[in-house]
DNA sequence: ATGAAAGCGCTAACAC
DNA sequence: GTGTTAGCGCTTTCAT
């Protein structure tokens, strides 16, 4: 139950140099070694099993190749392939994810991001949507500005309350696009499923939705990016006097549970009613029948968040924002709408 | 950009006591230290913001609060719950997350426990379904022992090629009560889609589908554990002369898979055939008809696991395995065969 | 009840 | 090229 693995001073030893000499050859700097003295110490190193303690090499740098990533929940879909593509190349470069589940509350945010300067993360990544919640604001501003200055590079995959670079779709012009093609194959009343007013994801999906409404009849009904919600909102709209006849979900768990209860009132999809989603999630593209949505490259957005990070961690001058681009799928679940429109 | 944080030599300074009374009053021990001098202290903290670097201290400890889970990848619904109840416990306890994507790659596994070794991490869950990978079985057995000699106490939430204590379900009896369902609704001829046979998760699911035969004609057909291959699968098995009146996967993205199978051909569920999954994960529940599946208490597991790991770092003799309840949750996606059974 | 000092395991100047 | 040594920030005997 002892604490027995060797450590560099034992490899030293073994190997017949100082400290110094070994800690050369196995830190793998570019460091000028002897052929014959690094294949002592390498040798020494296979001998003893000797791997070096990443805490005691994280003390001595600053520098913990751990890298702390906020979501919602890693239970949703969404939020699981973010997490994915910042892994993905954070393994290959040798970093380490630390993931916070913080259930968008602010203030577990928060001591979440205290912990994580404490661990002293090298990077910490805002996957979700930001929240709007004025008098967390600060702290959070405060949390951030610390885990900068104690040399962590900061990012967001969503636009979120603080002023750091934002690698992320334009949420807005995903929803013009979408309301776009709804309208061109005919609808001219759309009901709309929104997200909750405290996120930023949230907040600009709709933006779109406005901004694209034209002379249609928008119906928005406020919920919250759960399938529970959503199947409670299309119930709604669905039963109004106006009934929509396509239903835009602002992300794709809302569209499922509208799809749902589409199917529960027997209202054929996209026979009588169009449903489309936002997002892109595998569960979307595997309901009957598949949704359409706005595709939100997950992965890929992960992906380049941390290639950002990295590069700024090599020292590269700054991580800028960047854009990526976005484009809607159009599968089964939408068509014109029925009858003389 | 510099690193700027106060330390507790700054705060024992201000406070003018020694490095090691601040320590005291700083690590929350119960060693005995005066009112006012505890008060002192603290005040010190405050104003310097002070908080303890969790590197430091776990160099100093050997003990990092930090645990890793292997998962095959996160963005499968199934681990991601499962991670939930381990982060649910470890968070409330102090406790850091670290995700493993192995992918089910033996090297990617055995690299990453490495790391986690190097990382002194306090426990290693292990997520998954375990590999059956006679060659790499060694160097496994070798990567826990040495894991455990460091003192991290390795978990499994499901069987593994190594000796650890395991908390799961019976997956066996699982799929024994799913057929004896099924056959009880009068299926006599049941088609199975079974996992890669290198899961132990799948060879126990299957094995108990071979127990529950009886005189019921089973089909099985192998597949791997995602929504493709169960729909190539699912086609197999519909197009086959002797059509199966049930499909049941052995895990739920399969029988996602199938469903839609069945969609595409029109064949109507549960009308003319039957789908049920395993593990009943988020996504089955929100197909049409929602999945019937073998319930698989997965934030329990990963909670019940953690909570095993700090009670054996906490002191407690030695975890020793528990086996959780499961039962079978019947929804719209079966009934009895269609015709004259 | 408090303090001095020796680590924990490694890196990085700075000498030789 | 290689070795010496002083930290990184904290905990923890051992004195007092």
């Amino acid at each position: 139950l002892g604490d027995s693995r060797a450590n560099l001073a034992d490899v030293a030893k073994l190997a017949g140099v100082s400290l110094a000499t070994a800690s050369r050859v196995v830190s793998g700097t570019t460091y000028p070694v002897t052929k014959t003295t690094r294949e002592r110490v390498l040798s020494a190193v296979r001998e003893l099993r000797y791997t070096p303690s990443a805490l005691a090499r994280a003390l001595a740098t600053s520098r913990s190749h751990i890298i702390g990533v906020i979501v919602g929940d890693v239970g949703d879909p969404y939020f699981a392939e973010l997490v994915r593509g910042v892994e993905d190349v954070a393994r290959r470069a040798g970093y380490l994810v630390i993931v916070c589940n913080a259930d968008r509350d602010p203030a577990t945010e928060i001591a979440y991001l205290g912990t994580l300067l404490d661990y002293r993360v090298d990077g910490v990544v805002f996957a979700g949507g930001g929240l709007i919640a004025p008098d967390f604001q600060q702290s959070l501003a405060e949390s951030v500005a610390r885990l900068e200055q104690s040399g962590a590079v900061v990012l967001a995959l969503a636009p979120v309350a603080v002023d750091v670079p934002i690698v992320s779709i334009d949420n807005r012009s995903g929803s013009v696009d979408m309301i776009r093609h709804l309208q061109a194959l005919g609808h001219r009343r759309i009901g709309v499923i929104g997200g909750p007013r405290t996120l930023t994801t949230a907040r600009d999906r709709l933006e779109g939705v406005r901004e694209a409404r034209g002379d249609s009849a928008i119906l928005i009904v406020e919920s919250d990016f759960t399938a529970r919600g959503g199947h409670e909102s299309a119930n709604e709209l669905l039963a109004s006097s106006e009934r929509p006849t396509a239903i835009f979900a602002l992300n794709d768990q809302m569209a499922i549970g509208a799809l749902t209860a589409a199917h529960e009132r027997g209202i054929s999809v996209p026979g009588s009613l169009t449903v489309v989603g936002y997002g892109d999630t595998a569960p979307a593209r595997q309901t009957w029948p598949p949704l359409s949505s706005v595709v939100v490259p997950r992965h890929e957005m992960g992906a380049t968040g941390m290639r950002a990070i990295l590069a700024r961690l090599g020292g590269a001058e700054r991580v800028s924002s960047q854009v990526l681009p976005h484009r809607i799928a159009i599968r089964g679940s939408c068509g014109p709408p029925a009858g003389p429109s």
